[in-house]
DNA sequence: CTATTCACG
DNA sequence: ACGTACGTGAATAGT
């Protein structure tokens, strides 16, 4: 069995895997999409060729021969979108880390290295492959050389494969005749001129006639048809240049031993840390993580000491609280406490088993004291008081929200990938140790996998803490995380515990009614179509709707009709299924996800727990999950009724406050425009003194249209104005709705720059930031991609604003926490809704939380325009708002 | 696991 | 010419 070698065209493969796998980015904002999909081809051939010799051949950005020879050869070397461009690196790095070597040769292509080595493993009794997008390597196949060409469509690739035969069959001429056939034909891409009038098919007849441009211009006589015969008289030259171009030089002085492209172990830890930093999660499966701890372990020795005795834990405890930091992590299954993972310094970690005489309450009290001593790094603080509801301090460090503000556009703060970002270490995540299986069972089976998480938990964050707050100050966030984060997670904490009453049988009620409806309109929409259905199919209702009634609208979305609610209200004059289908989806919504699905919610305590997440969202904003809380219906009469389920404790009421326009008084504050500050410092009605001004309307002559307008101007600017999305909104042409933002311009001049120095700063900086220093980064201001950048652009005009009135609210939240607590009040804040607070207030501290609550939230900022908040009481969430 | 739809600020 | 308003989460269908 002869030995074999495979050789990949680096630029053209990367440039196929580019456009043939769908857009990628990793959390940092960096494409992807050509690596993963080189990497699936190259996995892909080695699986299936099982090579002795593995190496990638790149083009150089320098002239080659064919330039000397021709002056507007252009190469393979097509201008490359950005988003390509910046992927080139990245792939050499994995392909580096894998120990394959880059074959780059200044004043060749890709193609004569890739023809040059093929030839020489031929000669050296070896079967070759070459990997390539570009047809153009056609003409080196022979019984030993095959040539694949990959093809990736939807995440599926198929290789069309060429030996020598195989060329001959679909081209019907043989590998060295298709040069001169290419040369005949020309090569628009490379820029090889062809001889004019002669296509594929006359040069395919020609040389498999002739076999070759020199012996067909001997026999120019007998040449057919008389086209081709008079081109090829009076291109002659012309001909034999692009022959010389076209030919791949295998010869080219390429020093390569094959030792050196031996493939040995790809697995190896560079490669695997290489692949974590890009993020591509699904290659990192393949690597072996038994050898890889290995590896790991030859660096750094950390020692896992399991403590389950009262004297241990007593001792551990004293010599813990002398150390200037530690770190701490619970380790939990299900809601139910383990242990504590515990570091004290860097290559020691204890886990302390909650069991026997270390109590909960054992273990409560101890981190408590310990609270008082030294600083305490944590990944999740929220989820250690969910667990031990340890009490307040300033001590605790939160390495997950740290990160969080670093960069909020990331999809997780687990400690793999705080090692990766901060310490440069991959270390297997907690999927990757225990699976989905539960914790003390691996801690059985697996004791390596546990110890490996358990180790982990605590000392990573011991580990990246100083990185943190190094980088925290270096951005200008240190305040921002000590003085609003920090102290948020104890608010936030507060309000997950305390939870909100729900009135269990009265939404079991509103769930019984909304089925009833629900039956009944199905019953209708099935009488109107003819035939049953599922409705809540998107794409069987557009079959039903626009291929057999035949309702007018048509196609949107890329699987199929669109049917969203925008569609339908166009239609509803045109047939009467229409509105039945509308009314259908509100009923069925708001029984799925409000009624049936809050139900599931509620605890023991005839309460709803939710969680409320500090590090998801881009802009600052918290995030409410199982169940969300903060999209309760209230714009509509029939789902609004929903919130007469939410009730406080007997003998309480509901107090809520909400701040009024936060966001267009932050736009006023940043921009600083006169004329805009002037007129919200005394107007109530923002949308009404913008119509008036805007549209030069003496205040009481606006019309509710007028203001509608106006309204929907304000909103734009908050959103990043673009005529287009103002124009869909209000159902008017994109120039009007330029007119208006224009008017609007010149009315608020301070505003467009404002919005304008956003965007140039955006651009300038990579990020956004809010008046508290929050940052916003916008990888997509730098796309060549018209779309990406715009929206980029429009991101940079919201972010700050959206920030900022988070910001605030955050403020306001920790400054009402504390109030309450310093005035001994027992009330208690229960919900946040963005720019609500939502407090359950014992009934005789109404009125003084009501006062509270207008001086806290209004005094939570000094900004150029008063902030205003309106307060409610009532004795239900429907009632209180 | 992704796309669509719709609830909120 | 391009083809969207900013920020979220849950339910459902269908690959």
């Amino acid at each position: 069995m002869s030995e074999k070698l495979v050789l990949i065209d680096g630029h053209s493969i990367l440039n196929r895997a580019f456009y043939g796998v769908p857009e990628l980015t990793n959390s940092s904002g960096l494409h992807t999409n050509a690596v993963y999909g080189f990497l699936n081809i190259l996995f892909k051939i080695l699986e299936e060729e099982q090579p002795q010799y593995l190496a990638v051949a790149f083009d150089v950005k320098a002239p080659t021969f064919r330039h000397k020879m021709y002056d507007a050869y252009k190469g393979t070397r097509k201008p490359m979108p950005q988003e390509l461009h910046e992927q080139v690196p990245l792939i050499k790095d994995v392909l580096t880390a894998c120990g394959v070597p880059i074959l780059e040769k200044p004043g060749y292509e890709a193609d004569d290295i890739l023809g040059t080595l093929a030839r020489r493993g031929e000669a050296a009794g070896m079967e070759v492959t070459l990997v390539s997008g570009d047809r153009d390597l056609l003409q080196i196949a022979t019984d030993h050389i095959c040539i694949r060409i990959p093809k990736t469509r939807g995440g599926v690739t198929v290789t069309e494969n060429y030996r020598k035969e195989d060329v001959i069959e679909a081209y019907g001429v043989t590998p060295t005749e298709f040069i001169d056939v290419k040369a005949l034909m020309g090569d628009t891409s490379d820029n090889i001129p062809g001889v004019p009038s002669i296509g594929e098919k006359t040069a395919t007849a020609l040389i498999s006639s002739y076999k070759s441009i020199e012996n067909a211009y001997a026999h120019i006589d007998e040449v057919k048809p008389p086209r081709a015969q008079k081109a090829l008289r009076e291109h002659y030259d012309l001909a034999q240049m692009s022959k010389k171009l076209a030919a791949i030089c295998t010869e080219a002085p390429v020093e390569m031993d094959f030792e050196a492209a031996r493939l040995g172990n790809l697995y190896t830890k560079e490669a695997y840390e290489v692949m974590n930093r890009l993020e591509l999660k699904s290659f990192l499966k393949r690597f072996d993580l038994s050898a890889m701890e290995q590896q790991a372990e030859e660096k750094k020795e950390i020692t896992l000491t399991v403590i389950d005795g009262l004297s241990e834990a007593e001792g551990f405890f004293r010599s813990a609280g002398e150390q200037p930091l530690i770190a701490v992590q619970t380790v939990a299954d299900g809601g139910q406490l383990l242990g504590l993972a515990m570091a004290v310094d860097e290559d020691t970690v204890s886990y302390l088993a909650c069991a026997g005489f270390l109590t909960e309450a054992y273990l409560k009290e101890k981190l408590e004291e310990l609270a008082e001593k030294t600083q305490i790094a944590a990944l999740d603080v929220k989820e250690i008081l969910k667990l031990l509801d340890v009490k307040e301090s300033e001590h605790y460090f939160d390495a997950g929200v740290a990160a969080y503000l670093l960069n909020p556009l990331k999809n997780s703060y687990t400690y793999d990938d705080l090692a990766r970002d901060f310490i440069g270490e991959s270390v297997p995540a907690r999927a990757e140790l225990l699976g989905k299986s539960r914790v003390e069972d691996v801690r059985e089976k697996e004791p390596e996998n546990w110890q490996r998480y358990v180790m982990n938990l605590a000392h990573v964050p011991f580990t990246v803490r100083g990185k943190l707050e190094e980088q925290l100050k270096a951005t200008g966030m240190w305040n921002l995380f000590t003085k609003i984060e920090m102290p948020l997670i104890f608010s936030l904490h507060r309000m997950e515990q305390a939870g909100i009453r729900v009135e269990k049988e009265a939404l079991a009620e509103y769930g019984r009614e909304l089925a009833v409806k629900v039956t009944a309109m199905e019953q209708e929409i099935y009488a109107l179509a003819g035939r049953e259905f599922n409705i809540n199919s998107p794409k069987q209702l557009g079959e039903i709707l626009f291929d057999e009634l035949h309702l007018p609208g048509a196609k949107k979305t890329k699987t199929g009709y669109s049917t969203s609610a925008d569609v339908l209200e166009k239609l509803k004059p045109v047939h009467p299924i229409v509105e039945k289908v509308l009314e259908y989806r509100t009923y069925a919504k708001l029984k799925s996800t409000y009624a049936d699905g809050l139900a599931g919610y509620i605890s023991e305590d005839g309460r709803i727990h939710g969680t409320f997440n500090q590090t998801i969202t881009a802009t600052g904003r918290i995030s409410s999950t199982e169940p969300n809380l903060q999209n309760i219906p209230v714009r509509m009469e029939l789902g609004r009724a929903i919130r007469r389920v939410f009730v406080p404790e007997e003998g309480c009421v509901f107090v809520d406050a909400d701040y009024s326009q936060i966001e267009l008084r932050i736009l006023a504050h940043m921009s600083g425009d006169k004329q805009l500050i002037e007129a919200y410092r005394e107007e109530q009605d923002i949308h009404r003194i913008t119509a008036s001004q805007v549209f030069h309307v003496p205040l009481d002559e606006v019309t509710p249209q007028l203001r509608r307008n106006a309204k929907a101007v304000n909103f734009g600017i908050v959103y990043g104005i673009s005529a287009f999305g103002l124009s869909e909104d209000l159902s008017i042409t994109r120039k009007e709705a330029g007119e208006y933002i224009q008017k609007y311009f010149e009315t608020y001049p301070g505003v467009k720059t404002f919005l304008d120095r956003l965007v140039a700063e955006g651009k300038e900086q990579g990020y956004v930031t809010t008046v508290y220093g929050r940052r916003r980064p916008i990888p997509e201001l730098k796309s060549n991609n018209f779309m990406q950048r715009s929206f980029g652009e429009r991101v940079a005009m919201n972010s700050p604003i959206q920030g900022t009135a988070a910001d605030v609210m955050k403020i306001a939240m920790i400054r009402v926490d504390r109030a309450l607590r310093t005035e001994g009040l027992r009330s208690r804040i229960i919900l946040q809704v963005h720019d609500e607070l939502l407090l359950e207030v014992p009934g005789e501290e109404k009125d003084q939380v009501m006062e509270l609550l207008e001086r806290e939230m209004t005094h939570a900022a000094d900004f150029a325009v008063p902030l205003e908040v309106d307060v409610n009481c009532g004795d239900n969430w429907y009632t209180a708002h």
